[in-house]
DNA sequence: CTGACTGCAAACCCTTTGCAGTTCG
DNA sequence: CGAACTGCAAAGGGTTTGCAGTCAG
């Protein structure tokens, strides 16, 4: 967590912005939240702690973020992007359950190794590889 | 071609809805396009032939389609909805070049029944699995 | 001090919807 | 004919942007 902060300070200096208590308040509350957030979500996060944040800033905020390497954004087969904190060394893919809008999680390197070898044939050079799973979670508990 | 076109029918009249020609029509052109189609590209395409059929009817009839299991509706890392015709039994999965916007289709047999394996570890019934990899086209020719 | 940032509200853009007129069955 | 459809234009909803005031360096 402060790793991320260190490093996003020095990303901001290297790009001539400012560091602002703005952005890393919404660095950290990123890096405190485990799953997937969109913008509105961490909007009343931080409002229900007393803090104040535009939707602009987050949204700009954000975009930094996804700039330095340290957040990543998506659409999770929902109508607006998600955002999830990058934890280095650290990929998995999703499960969206289509009745709850759940996510599950997962990862297999098998599965990774095979993709990259796969990309490998095609003269395709892979950045980032998402899986996105729908379907519907059988036993509808509450584990994970 | 005309075996959708025959199960569009059908698909109509088993769910009380009209046959027009502006649903034949777009179910035509979304089949005779190979790749990935939005709605505005679907409108142009159209309108370069001569053929006028309203924003609105697009939306409304590719939902249509969706519907009957004759297409798809994705996010292909791009900001709007993607359209493609579903080939039954044709399953497959896109690598996103990054700096062209090209797509690469492959599908991978063991990749698919290890994502279905994990699943079931998981108690997660799937029904639609995505894998998109985002990434960068070495050889940028113009195969394919 | 000056350039960069924030908040606000308006603009955007794709998608959806309400309504009046049209067409299929 | 009557229910369902089309086109138009306006509404929607998340995201982005312009601008005036504020703040970091």
């Amino acid at each position: 967590m402060k790793r991320a902060e260190k490093y996003f300070i020095q990303f901001l200096r290297d790009n001539n912005q400012k560091v602002t208590k703005e952005r890393l308040l919404l660095l950290a509350e990123l890096f405190n939240t485990s799953g997937h957030l969109d913008a509105d979500t961490l909007l009343f996060q931080l409002r229900n702690q007393g803090k104040k944040v535009s939707r602009a800033t987050i949204y700009r905020t954000l975009d930094l973020l996804v700039q330095a390497g340290l957040a990543r954004k998506s659409r999770l087969g929902r109508e607006h992007y998600v955002y999830e904190r990058v934890t280095p060394g650290r990929s998995h893919h999703h499960m969206v359950c289509t009745s709850t809008g759940r996510i599950i999680e997962f990862w297999d390197a098998d599965v990774d190794e095979s993709l990259r070898r796969i990309c490998q044939e095609k003269g395709f050079r892979p950045s980032y590889i998402s899986i996105s799973i729908q379907g519907e979670l059988i036993n509808a508990g509450d584990d994970q």
